[in-house]
DNA sequence: TGAATACATGAAAACATTATCATATATTTG
DNA sequence: CAAATATATGATAATGTTTTCATGTATTCA
């Protein structure tokens, strides 16, 4: 599999689109604290994280929808509740990564 | 060492505002572009990372600057250049656990 | 000294994100 | 069915970030 030097040149920057995409994505204090909540596969509600957040209900909903339109978390509806949780363990693992790579994080 | 229950949510609050700040000032594609030109300690003048990215000089100067200011890059001048470097191997152990931590990043 | 080079600065424009508010929809329950 | 509960939606306001442009300052070199 040839690249031409341009290719590479191409593939780099979207490489680091992809990933500011996702770094941006997940750069908010309420988002991070949400996929804290939701590490090792757990599926909350709504109203669940409202309250452990103690977030207006509107712009809880607001970050958790953004954050399923852009591929981190998915949802599904139970009655009246809609449960959330992270779509891929990636983003779990990146979490992880952030809290445990020695960083000053 | 005791913590209240509300000293615990605050410094968790705080601990995920400062991993946001950081996340935040790193998620663009020139300036991770930029980081990864920067890992293993080198340190590259504005021009030599302006020709490398193909960027103007007055945009990638902002880049860096805001980077500075905000802890992840560290500037000495020598002559008529100026050389940046990362500040704290952990901004790059950051990057370096990004790209192989599994994710899809 | 003056021209060239390297970088910084600051204001303005362009653009993106986040918060708030009012209201809509769907579901359950009495 | 009406009321209550859970969530979504959409417009707008508030705020923040990124880019651009014009110009400033410091350094080197002829």
């Amino acid at each position: 599999m040839i690249e031409t030097m341009s290719d590479i040149i191409e593939n780099t920057a979207l490489k680091f689109e992809k990933a500011a995409y996702i770094l941006k994505t997940v750069a908010h204090p309420i988002r991070l604290a949400i996929i804290q909540m939701l590490e090792d596969g757990k599926a909350l509600s709504v109203s669940e994280i409202c309250e452990t957040l103690k977030g207006e209900q509107s712009l809880i909903s607001h970050h958790l929808i953004n954050m399923k339109l852009r591929g981190i978390l998915q949802s599904t509806k139970d009655g009246q509740s809609v449960y959330y949780s992270l779509k891929e363990k990636d983003v779990s693992k990146l979490i992880h990564c952030i809290e445990h790579c020695g960083c000053n994080m």
